[in-house]
DNA sequence: GTGGTCTAGACCACT
DNA sequence: GTGGTCTAGACCACG
């Protein structure tokens, strides 16, 4: 899988690894019990600091996306994704809320922004074929 | 309008502020051309430094929500909020990507998500009426 | 003469007025010895704050534009214009570095940035046909 | 590069500190990618603020005249400098055409304008030879 | 060590 | 009384 950074993002890098992780799972390029790079290469790989990946991988574990072994490395979760939490959901709102009261002020109907989502979440799920 | 502001939150307060001024024009709390409190009246408000509240109108002013006139204080922008330019659209897309590719790990299906983004669409609009 | 303020510019008001009054003279829509409004006419006109047009009339005599007298008003200095000195040299030199630096920073060469120069040259001279 | 500061101009200090740094770029002395000096070493070495040098650095940002690396430092932008474009040369205009006005009162003709602004173009593009 | 954020308190220009 | 600017000093996230 193709690991994009934007050095100049306001989102740190961890954050953006995080990001791409999750998206490599949801798009499927990424399989329940696949083997993710070791902390080390994938630094060595993408160019940033041990700590920056180590940090992505430690979140990624608590959310439960994978699991990190002593010596046998790192896999997405085999045991499936994390759940569909009340905590989950509370929080994707407080995400949304202000996007979408940005598109409001910018004149975004209902339907362009549903449509804008539609498209996201297809092109998200679709990409694993192109790979 | 009332503000609520999460001290604790991960996010700055001074983002919290645009957000929550945002949806306030959105929902149409906030009607174009209204005056906001002054600086210092808002920080005195909600309890934290004149700074922070600057900055929060210093952002907003730079998108255009607001005008903010010489020494007699702060208006939502009288002209109309800022247009859906596609600066603004890819950096919505950007924002939105990985809250959709985490929604499909965790099994949410496009309809779920539609109705969750639908409802919040909803809870926006309509606050108006509840004030 | 129309007098167009921007409330909303960084620039003071009595600074654009300033900058209004001097371009009416270049353009020849004001003559030497021409009477100027006293400045509670032209406040209420243009709706602004007795101070605000006191302030720019003062700069303006300072510089010798114009001679307020004491009962008889305001009017454009009919011995003439404040000479061409090096302090006033110095100043336009100060103020025109900043504004050809950036426009090399963005690729103007010396003949646009020339082009740019003589035409508002020639608007300015070139206004007082069209009144 | 030597940075000049004015304490006492009615210009502000963050304002002047931008101007110098978009100087040093058109004239060569800072090029592209170049690494500019911390927030907090630049306000020691002038004596300011580091908030003060914050805010430069945030406006050159934001017009693109350099990046901002998560905290890896500042450095001139390498993509390059930012557009010609027509916002650029609307706030360009605004500014010189209150210049030439007065130089018209003070009775300078075109060509001694003309002769001023490209003397300080030319300074300003040879400084690097003198560095 | 870097920039980002926040506080506290001050002075000034403008109207 | 308003926003704009500046100082001084602090803590944090990031890498």
């Amino acid at each position: 899988m193709i690991i994009q950074l934007d050095m100049q993002s306001e989102l740190p890098i961890y954050s953006q690894l995080v990001n791409q992780i999750i998206e490599g799972i949801a798009s499927g390029q990424l399989q329940l019990g696949e083997a993710l790079p070791s902390v080390r290469n994938l630094a060595a790989d993408i160019g940033v600091n041990l700590h920056t990946v180590n940090k992505a991988y430690t979140l990624l574990k608590q959310d439960g996306y994978i699991q990190v072994h002593r010596q046998k490395g790192v896999v997405v979760n085999p045991d499936g994704m994390p759940e569909l939490t009340d905590d989950f959901l509370r929080k994707q709102q407080s995400e949304l809320r202000p996007i979408i009261a940005e598109a409001i002020c910018r004149s975004m109907n209902k339907e362009q922004l549903l449509a804008v989502l539609a498209e996201i979440y297809d092109d998200v799920k679709e990409a694993h074929s192109e790979e």
